[in-house]
DNA sequence: ATATTTAAAGCAATCGTTTGCATTAGCAAA
DNA sequence: TTTGCTAATGCAAACGATTGCTTTAAATAT
């Protein structure tokens, strides 16, 4: 098989527990016979079996990441795909291992996620999404496992670790700029407005709204995951006429870009015609062509500090029910433009 | 702490071993005793250990997934998240976990493959993406680490588990079908010409072009990576006068989408001006407007028969390099339609 | 009734680590 | 020289399962 602490050991001419002690670099190996033993390690290829470490000191180094049940839906790729990378980079750096929990049917996914915990594959979770009357949050929460979420959460708000931008205020300071800049007529473009996040930026952007004495229309709403022709047709309705929305605020700027391209077939230019503004100050908003103005979420830092946080509390460190919330910031870049009477 | 083989023998009267084979089923108890057993497992709320279990069976039941090392491209994302999610649910299905590999240089990735490997933190690895000179793929391959590749392989292409499409062929068959449209100035879209898929399957489109006696105009060539202002640059040249192309090929359903939204601002319709195909038969192909014309590569049996050829593998089931290559089909939509002169 | 076979269950070693405690060696103090 | 410390190492018991082998008990054959 492969090579094990004995063999390192009997090579060394010393004991296991010798060899243990020098992997931890504990003071109480004399630095001769650590450097020896290092140099046997070296020597012969030995990797500590993390299984056995893992048996004895009931921590597994790794931690598990929740996806929601599929949904088959578009856009969100880009973020999770964004935060399982944030994520393993930040375990990378730690140490840690990252493994995937998914599931086609919710039951499925809480199976999975019960042979994780309980079977001792993971020290905790990171949470992806938020949703009302979640099993999965009940049953973490319930055993006491160790999680985060990143996101909102429904339940549990004050008793829970979770990272999050402050998406009210960022979409109320999106609608603001366009406002400033002398708009009137703002649309909101949102992928899903089912989901919490989007539901928060929505919110801001109508309380912006209603601060600057504007009435909210529900016209002006635009759900992305409508169906293609129900889109299609509330674009024309929206943009096919010369009283169109002289602003937008995009959820995303894969919205905002998509936005951009569909108006050019209306022949509206961006920004002489109409002002975009999108979120998350993703790489495609700096090479869009004109580059796009967006709130920059720091959605390295959200990761980061999730994988931190939930560190210090599986190994104990840690036992608050911190919330962190990340600032936001405009970029502000070309397509936004003051309006002309 | 948790409950564990022993209480639940110990409650039950009976041995360890006596659970841990009723568990396994084995014939060799009685079945009296076994639903004894079983009771009590519920009853107490019994769950194995899978490192315990994994450090005596030498085995973890879990597979690593490598990811590439991120280059922040594009239209990947959406790729790598199905990949992920496919994988996610064969493993599922087997009773296999999944665990990510990934790293931000290439020294980072081979570290943290080499400690899941070594660590016995996996029994094998599925690697999704294909590069020249890898020395991860050098790596498991010297070491014998149980292995798969979704694509095709650089090296080892007849020592290997690898499951692809034939994307050469696939590329032929999409420009085959615009031209047999009557189509004779066709373009080639791709996301990333660096890639190996696209590669080949704008091979395929130039050998149908040569088969055709038509000539492989490079200007015909375009690879969205280009800095978008050099991209919308190339756009202009080729769609901003009269005698543009009537025919594209895309590498990928979402490029082609955005192609359609790109040529509405050069006023140009589809199908009626152009004629496009994609590739991957996505959601998006059916849902947008008009429905799109696309190649569907089975991508779910991408992912599931590899992740079954691997636990074979792994499982010493199976030893044989064996090659899986999944058939194509076009999907004929709305997004074509014969040239008129 | 005794010997033989077989079915069912238990014993104890094992997997590769870690760690509390015991042991040893080396040296200074008495 | 003997005693007492201390610093450095080793011993062996965990961790929670699995499994080869032995034992026990029951059933069958003689």
């Amino acid at each position: 098989m492969s090579v094990t602490i004995k063999d390192v050991a009997k090579k060394a001419g010393v004991a296991t527990s010798t060899v243990s002690r020098t992997i931890q670099d504990s003071p109480s190996i004399s630095e001769k016979t650590k450097q020896n033993v290092r140099r046997v390690m070296k020597e012969i290829g030995y990797r500590p079996n993390l299984t056995a470490r893992g048996l004895v000191n009931q921590t597994t180094q790794t931690i598990g990441v929740i996806l929601p049940v599929s949904q088959g839906q578009a856009f969100q790729n880009t973020f999770f795909l964004s935060m399982i990378r944030g994520i393993s980079k930040a375990c990378n750096e730690k140490k840690y291992m990252v493994s995937i929990a998914s599931g086609t049917t919710e039951e499925e996914l809480l199976e999975s996620i019960q042979t994780m915990a309980e079977g001792g594959r993971v020290d905790g979770f990171i949470v992806l999404y938020s949703k009302k009357d979640d099993p999965i949050i009940e049953y973490l929460h319930q055993e006491k496992v160790p999680y985060a979420m990143i996101g909102k959460p429904y339940k549990y708000e004050n008793e829970m670790l979770y990272v999050d931008n402050d998406n009210i205020t960022a979409g109320k300071d999106a609608a603001n700029y366009l406002l400033q800049l002398g708009h009137q007529k703002i649309a909101f473009i949102g992928e899903d407005t089912k989901q919490m996040v989007i539901r928060e930026r929505l919110k801001g952007y109508a309380q912006a709204l209603e601060d600057a004495g504007l009435q909210v229309d529900q016209e002006l709403i635009l759900d992305v995951t409508l169906s293609e022709a129900a889109y299609r047709k509330k674009m024309q309705q929206l943009f096919g006429n010369g009283d169109f929305p002289t602003g937008i605020v995009a959820s995303d700027d894969l919205i905002a870009l998509n936005m951009s391209y569909l108006l050019s077939s209306f022949g509206l230019k961006i920004p002489t015609d109409v002002s975009i503004i999108g979120f998350n100050n993703s790489i495609f908003a700096e090479k869009s062509q004109p580059e796009l103005t967006s709130i920059d979420l720091h959605t390295d830092s959200l990761t980061s500090q999730t994988v931190y946080q939930l560190i210090e509390l599986m190994e104990g460190k840690q036992t608050l029910a911190v919330k962190i919330i990340l600032p936001h910031q405009i970029i502000e870049r070309q397509s936004c433009k003051r309006k002309v009477e």
